[in-house]
DNA sequence: CAATTAGTAACATTGTCGGTTACATAAACC
DNA sequence: GGTTTATGTAACCGACAATGTTACTAATTG
């Protein structure tokens, strides 16, 4: 989608929230469960905590939590708190303005980029973080007997 | 979309063939257009030649044209043939087996963006080269009087 | 005060993308 | 046939982005 990985680890992270549901889980829990560096937990968690999607409590004891129900979180606020202005396929594309495609092809790949980027938004809009811990729940392979 | 601009490269590529018609047009006047180096003109339009969108002749008067009217080439096709397997944002992405959350994240994570990627590829599907090839066309500012 | 944790800057490493050079192959034209 | 023009690709380089890592400060608990 992006060719980074923050928006899963990010999903990542706030399943994990959700699963240990209120207490305060430290950033190196988390990156063991990502199998990460604890930094670059924080550095995401920095962007959501910004969005007011999750508490942050510093301190021994502290940690971070769902600020919000995860019913309330759709895949789609993760990507806009954790994602980058999207720049749209079009960071390194620079076309000669002084030959007639050139001059309008941008104007065009730019509603184009529009488009696609709503129908893949409005996707991420219907999945919620309460349906991911769900499916966390159900189906643990090697869990029945 | 993806962090390239391999696609939107492309699509002005072939609107430029659609633009020059019949005639084989050489990389050398395409890459002009776009402002970048011949090869990397080639390299896409290899991949163009490969699915049939595009023929290419060589040698004194050779070059490039469509092999499909524009109005059967959906920006879908350009997307597909050009833009390798989706990776999905998933690239590095290896999280902990060992964690509950970890061992079920990864193919919960797949779903979504099988998700995300069809909602954006059907936005591409409903548009034609042919369209791009007329909004080239209309409304040349400055051009009027 | 000691221990724990978030917050963040700074730097290293890695991988990808685009640009460039170089050369082989093929076709047109004199 | 030889010259010219063009595609087809391999090989390499430099720039940039993403991630990992170290190191430090600030806040909070007990």
């Amino acid at each position: 989608m992006t060719g980074n990985s923050r928006f899963a680890v990010s999903v990542h992270i706030l399943a994990y929230l959700a699963f240990r549901q209120g207490s305060a889980v430290p950033s190196a829990e988390i990156a063991s469960s990502v199998d990460t560096n604890p930094v670059v937990i924080r550095r995401l968690l920095s962007a959501l905590v910004k969005t007011r999607l999750v508490n942050a409590q510093k301190g021994a004891t502290g940690g971070f939590s769902l600020a919000v129900p995860a019913s309330d979180i759709t895949l789609l606020h993760i990507y806009r708190a954790v994602e980058p202005q999207p720049a749209h396929g079009m960071n390194r594309f620079a076309p000669n303005h002084k030959c007639p495609v050139g001059a309008k092809i941008e104007s065009i790949l730019h509603g184009v980029f529009v488009k696609a980027q709503a129908g893949m938004e409005h996707e991420l809009s219907q999945v919620t973080l309460a349906q991911v811990h769900e499916q966390l729940h159900s189906v643990c392979p090697g869990k029945k007997k």
